[in-house]
DNA sequence: CCGGCAGATTGGTCAAGCCACCTGGCCTCG
DNA sequence: CGAGGCCAGGTGGCTTGACCAATCTGCCGG
């Protein structure tokens, strides 16, 4: 371990060892030097491969674990989680719980998203998809009493809007997005007014998306959300 | 603390002591015993008061700072952080960096991004921040001739624009987006003419958020990015 | 061939100590 | 008397070394 030391001249804020082996193997992780599932060495030679101390190592892992990019199995090693979009996630609910208008600021993000790839979905839609989609949405009608059937049809309903707006980015960022926000949907389609509501917005979204009006589904999206977030404030105030 | 053991029925799994740590201190701060800014009890008393050792205590610790729910400073003590909505940043920032493979379509994201910030910066950006954008844009002319100082220009025009838009999640996906985008900035600007129009478009920019019209603003950006992107197909063509 | 036992391997935890940093009070000097 | 510097105490950061517990592996005996 002559020349594990590198730049050194970085802030050396407090946590610097530990923090350096975190960013050390967050860094093999992102350049795919560690890909999901693959087992790290045992926490005492990566301890002197990094040159760091086994419980500073610790700490870092520690670290990963809890933002679910590692696991580790007692009498095992260690493991790249499977690095799942929700698992990645996950981490942010307790920030949701404490503080309340990260919710409102998560919305706005899915609603420039959501609106983007609307409007995507009005110019790419194949008119099979499009005709799936009108059938689809017509089954919500049986499923506006069921609080868990109409969450899924939401869901779905907005999936292969994704689906078809041909937006790998778009809907991975998405994805990201409703990751984290998923605990509150539940919250929002609770009245039954609010699904009706939301269920005819659907429907008025698949009349402008075969009319093949990008701008009209951008809007018509915007509007729906808007809803959507109204339902929510009525229902946790402030 | 003669009772500090809490349900020790719950899952044994890996790291039990260390996580209950981190779970005690986690609902001490769900529960408002914890508020944000507060100082916790010196690491070698807590430790002693949650019955663990410091080392596992100090796992526990380290796991919140990755998830920005505590901070330490050095000399200092350890405190809970301000658990602001922009805290949520950075968990995203990895899962992209992991998630994002196609470069390709990354424009169509950008431009929904930007759109949205400059949708909402029409609403929200104060005044001294649009008269203070105007006069940064004013300089731009006579940048024009610089690719490097130009490009510098536009990065801190759009900068300028999410800064007045106040949505940390937009600004952060839109930073990822960004980044791996910043590949091909250097190219889009670089014919003087795009140079030009580029320079055009932000001034129109400015005339709309002036107006506090965030319609205009949102088709503005659209706009803006359209013309960047036929001038980086035009060098680059597929 | 198979089952079980024993050692090696690995993560989990702890104890004790040193260092680096910050703070605040004391003391000295002007 | 005030201002500046010095120093001690408290705090987080890190290391060493050791032991415990779960798992795996392979050998050995039935």
């Amino acid at each position: 371990m002559q020349e594990t030391v590198v730049e050194f001249q970085t802030l050396q804020r407090s946590g610097a060892v530990a923090n350096q082996a975190l960013e050390i193997i967050k860094q093999m992780i992102v350049r795919g030097e560690l890909t999901a599932g693959q087992r790290l060495p045992a926490q005492r030679d990566l301890a002197a491969r990094l040159g760091v101390s086994r419980p500073s190592l610790r700490e870092a892992i520690r670290a990963l674990i809890a933002l679910n990019i590692l696991e580790s199995r007692h009498g095992e090693g260690t493991f790249v989680s499977s690095l799942e979009p929700e698992l990645l996630a996950e981490p942010i609910d307790f920030l949701l719980q404490v503080n309340s208008t990260a919710l409102v600021a998560l919305f706005e993000a899915r609603r420039a998203l959501e609106a983007a790839v609307a409007s995507l979905a009005a110019e790419r839609a194949t008119d099979l998809e499009l005709a799936q989609l009108e059938d689809f949405v017509k089954l919500g009608r049986s499923k506006l009493d069921d609080l868990d059937a109409f969450i899924e049809h939401d869901v779905e309903f907005h999936g292969r809007l994704r689906a078809a707006a041909r937006s790998p980015i778009l809907s991975s960022l998405l994805a990201s997005v409703n990751t984290l926000s998923n605990a509150s949907r539940r919250q929002t389609a609770r009245s039954a007014a609010t699904r009706a509501r939301a269920l005819a917005d659907h429907e008025a979204m698949v009349r402008v998306l075969k009319a093949r009006n990008p701008q009209a589904a951008h809007q018509a999206m915007v509007e729906h959300l808007q809803h959507v977030l109204e339902g929510l404030t009525d229902v946790a105030p402030a």
